[in-house]
DNA sequence: GTTGTCGTACTACATCTGTAGTAATTAGTT
DNA sequence: AACTAATTACTACAGATGTAGTACGACAAC
């Protein structure tokens, strides 16, 4: 099955590209970049290069139209977040998922309240999947 | 403070030869290229070299005993998990962490179960932390 | 003491990433 | 039609990483 939905990393400038094509899907390099600017002040040759590079990558597709190409994210913001997390948990946590919730737990990013809505996760997801 | 003891972030392979030294401290070159046959077998002269960036970024310490240098890592294997976490949370989780326990619970890391966990987790910090 | 072995240091090279300049193309303007 | 302005394509380069060879130094064996 499709290897390339799988197994993707993003660095952070690579994600702030992608994140731009996800608020905006068909942008260009020129929208791209004031999209960015602010945040990330680059080059527009550079945004370009970077879009290239990730539709070679195969995470975003083109459109020529006339003499601009509009690009567009193939991967939901989603669907990476999930292939980075489960990456992180394999080689950093080796599976050890506990572990990561212990960190987050002692960094104050889970707190009491959060629980109920774990279980609802949980709930929701168990109902029509067990 | 110490800006060296954050923002962290390893490769695969550059976990894989921390991991060695957290098992076993004080190891020299052969010793992390033996540990590691099997899973990554890579010619001593590679590990080497690994061995000396990584003490060149600061992430290992090494004393020489006679012709030999042995290793020995300067940050846990906890500080680094809390780092690169922290890394994932923010970059590509935009601090989202409810985002990424749905992530979690979908793929089926966290269950019903660990929530007791979860809250002795919290019961153990708040008492004495806040 | 000469030689061989082991270990380190240095060098090398391909790929990926961040960054951007220059050249080429195209489309719109006059 | 000629020129200008926008946009893309190609090239470049430095730093990090994965990978390993060669050279050199030191210790052990004979």
């Amino acid at each position: 099955m499709d290897e390339d939905t799988d197994k993707v990393s993003l660095s952070d400038l690579q994600l702030s590209i992608m994140r731009v094509l996800w608020e905006q899907p068909h942008s260009s390099a020129a929208q791209v970049t004031e999209n960015l600017r602010g945040s990330r002040d680059l080059a527009h040759t550079t945004v370009a290069t970077l879009l290239t590079r990730l539709e070679k990558r195969g995470l975003l597709r083109s459109q020529r139209e006339g003499r601009q190409i509009f690009y567009t994210a193939l991967m939901s913001e989603s669907q990476i977040q999930r292939s980075m997390l489960a990456d992180l948990l394999v080689t950093v946590f080796r599976g050890n998922t506990p572990a990561l919730l212990s960190h987050l737990v002692q960094e104050d990013e889970i707190k009491a309240d959060d629980l109920e809505k774990i279980r609802q996760l949980i709930e929701d997801k168990g109902g029509d999947h067990v």
